[in-house]
DNA sequence: GGCTACTGTCTTTTT
DNA sequence: GACAGTAGCC
């Protein structure tokens, strides 16, 4: 009785193709759907209507993008339904870290693996490019490009040879190397006990391409769910088959026109081939919009249009919201810009628009400076998503690697900065020691056979011992995570003033550290989460402004949005114009049409003169050039760019 | 010999 | 503002 009331109550909230994907709980389904076409919501209430029909809510697996959708999703669900909460959800890495570490003994590595990150990995690299001797030679590939090099290969299946000829054919000549190069890096992962952010899924695979261990991963998981299928890679890809192997209960749901992570090894014919891979697949497709006004929706549709893919879809408001055309404006520089939006969040404000529903999207997280201190000086609270810092910066990084060394002590990477750090200590020593730190097998042999015997006859006695006595203080097992940072902290504050002379910011910023540790009872889950989830902060309910790039902003939506920099040559990046790719720059394209369907009611465009570069003409971005768009757009002037005084040529220079 | 402080270069997008 | 490379200092 009840649970029929609870499916009436579903069944009000969708349309009809929505309760069909919805109520079609076996087998393979595919939605496919154009923006804001409700996917999301499907996935909401579909994993509801799962645990109203009693279905174990730890069997259900949603796998997300980001880890916040996920949990976003779970906690709307949950408000229906309290037992949705168990619902084991994440991104693909995320899960990968969660069950390697219960397998990984099966896989030949322990469970307390590091996670690198980006910056890890380059590191890491450098350093088996050191020991080859390939540094001295100027020509050589960079790290970066080594670590692109190796991903793609990864994650686009690609052999070495290829990946080279196909992205840096000038390193052609390198080839032989350049394997070496990743033979080393594998080498130096495995004596590190590290992953990377590839070898969770290469490894998560390898796992599940083992009968037992598929059974013993998959089995308690009779549905599963994929979000943006679009942008998956073919590893996950594999990953979500072998996953629903057994059963065969999985949902995919995506949206080709916002593949938006190729350079990422994302295929978006992953969805369109979804079919093919599952056969007996049900297709199911959205059709109406339910987000945004019909003329917001117009533009996105001239976009599509435009495409040198044809999508056959056209976006239409289900409920054929009307609104104003979207507004196109010129400005002389970017910092014109940001005063005019920054103005123009005041006067929302000022109208008691509320804060949460105005966003701020732009190609590049460092292009939103200028609007930042403007926001700053008009006393606007903003949260600023992509252009991931907080756990890239070098203190933050610092206090971290104390506790990467307590984790896993044969961390080399960790205990190198760790080490660096401390006074008389440089390049040469850190080699010497870290050589000895290699043959030890435990942190108090490390410090015993290593450590102490360095400290006898040095200069700097004093720090060193406090440094050992640090080290020898977080190691122990019975103290949260927040408890050993504060130990770390203490260590390490006279060393950042010394290091960064007067600089508060940085303080306040490992104090929201030690406040996220607090969240965390165990150690190795607070640094798993710091490598895997880029989501600093917890739920925050206070009213502020988004600011965000296009690539972070995807999935969300709000009332207002304003998408600036709209610069040829910045969006579409100079980077993607410059290689001359078809297939990247259509990439910028499918982004720029992500960015235009983020806007619920009103979507403001705006742009300034660069001056033509190299790179891009500096004029309009490319994409609103063609008349086609120019048609659903209304070109403004700019009243607020006169009034401004010259006082922001000032700022200019100075910033 | 090894450490440190200084200078010039370059900055897409993210798990 | 972070990093690589370099010159000078202990
Ligand atoms: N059946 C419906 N009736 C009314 N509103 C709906 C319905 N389905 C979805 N919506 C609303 O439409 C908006 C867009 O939905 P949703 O975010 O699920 O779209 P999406 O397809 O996931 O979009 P995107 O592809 O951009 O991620 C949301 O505000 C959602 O609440």
């Amino acid at each position: 009785m009840q649970r029929s009331h609870a499916v009436q109550n579903i069944k009000t909230q969708l349309n009809a193709a929505q309760y069909e994907a919805v109520t079609t709980t076996e087998g393979p389904v595919l939605v496919i759907a154009g923006a804001g076409s409700g996917k999301t919501r499907v996935i909401e209430y579909r994993s509801l209507y799962l645990v109203q029909q009693n279905v174990d809510p730890e069997s259900i697996l949603l796998l997300t993008f980001t880890r916040r959708s996920a949990q976003e999703m779970i906690q709307r669900a949950s408000r229906n339904d309290t037992r949705c909460a168990k619902i084991d959800g994440g991104t693909f890495h995320s899960f990968a870290s969660k069950v390697l570490r219960r397998v990984s003994l099966s896989l030949g590595f322990s469970g307390s693996f590091t996670i690198y990150d980006e910056g890890d990995a380059e590191e890491a690299i450098r350093r088996c490019c050191n020991k080859m001797g390939y540094d001295q030679d100027k020509e050589f590939p960079k790290k970066n490009e080594l670590k692109t090099v190796f991903s793609v290969c990864v994650n686009k299946g690609m052999s070495v040879d290829d990946a080279v000829q196909r992205m840096y054919s000038d390193y052609e000549d390198f080839t032989s190397e350049i394997k070496t190069v990743q033979k080393e890096y594998m080498d130096y992962k495995r004596r590190n006990n590290c992953l990377d952010y590839d070898d969770l899924l290469i490894y998560l695979k390898l796992a599940l391409d083992n009968e037992e261990l598929r059974d013993r991963i998959s089995s308690r998981y009779r549905y599963i769910m994929v979000d943006e299928f679009q942008d998956t890679n073919g590893v996950q890809a594999d990953i979500a088959q072998l996953l629903a192997r057994k059963n065969g209960n999985i949902m995919a749901v995506g949206d080709d026109a916002q593949s938006i992570y190729g350079f990422r090894g994302a295929n978006h014919l992953n969805i369109l081939e979804f079919p093919k891979r599952f056969p007996g697949c049900k297709v199911i497709k959205l059709e109406e919009n339910y987000r945004s006004t019909q003329p917001i929706l117009d533009v996105g549709n001239a976009v599509l249009s435009n495409m040198k893919h044809k999508f056959e879809k056209r976006l239409v408001s289900g409920p054929g919201l009307k609104g104003e055309k979207p507004a196109l404006r010129r400005f002389d520089d970017i910092y014109e810009e940001a005063a005019w939006v920054a103005d123009r969040v005041q006067s929302l404000r000022a109208q008691s628009v509320p804060m949460r529903e105005i966003a701020i999207l732009f190609r590049t997280a460092y292009t939103s400076m200028p609007l930042q201190s403007e926001l700053i000086k008009k006393g606007i609270r903003f949260k600023l998503f992509g252009g991931r810092k907080f756990y890239e910066t070098a203190h933050v990084r610092d206090v971290i690697s104390y506790l990467r060394i307590v984790a896993n002590p044969a961390d080399e990477l960790a205990w190198h900065r760790v080490l660096l750090l401390l006074p008389g200590i440089g390049t040469r020593t850190v080699e010497r020691l870290l050589e000895l730190i290699s043959s030890e097998d435990s942190l108090p042999h490390i410090i015993d056979k290593a450590i102490t015997p360095f400290c006898a006859g040095q200069k700097h006695s004093d720090v060193l011992s406090s440094f050992r006595t640090v080290v020898q203080s977080i190691d122990s097992p019975s103290l949260t995570p927040a408890a050993r940072l504060d130990k770390v902290i203490a260590h390490y504050d006279p060393i950042m003033k010394a290091k960064y002379k007067k600089d508060a910011s940085r303080a306040k910023e490992l104090f929201m550290l030690r406040n996220m540790a607090q969240r965390y009872d165990s150690l190795k889950e607070f640094l798993a989460d710091v490598s895997v989830d880029p989501d600093k902060e917890g739920p925050d309910d206070s009213e502020y402004v988004t600011l965000s790039t296009v690539h972070s902003a995807k999935g969300l939506e709000w009332d207002k949005v304003f998408l600036i920099g709209l610069v040829d040559g910045v969006f579409p990046s100079g980077r993607s114009l410059i290689e001359n790719n078809a297939s990247d720059i259509e990439e910028e394209q499918r982004l720029f049409y992500v960015a235009v369907t983020r806007a619920k009611q009103e979507l403001s465009l705006s742009f300034y003169d660069k001056g033509s570069g190299e790179k891009g003409s500096g004029g309009l971005c490319r994409f609103i050039v063609s008349r086609n768009v120019k048609e659903t757009i209304e070109e403004r002037g700019v009243a607020a760019a006169i009034r401004r005084p010259p006082a922001k040529h000032f700022s200019k220079r100075r910033r």
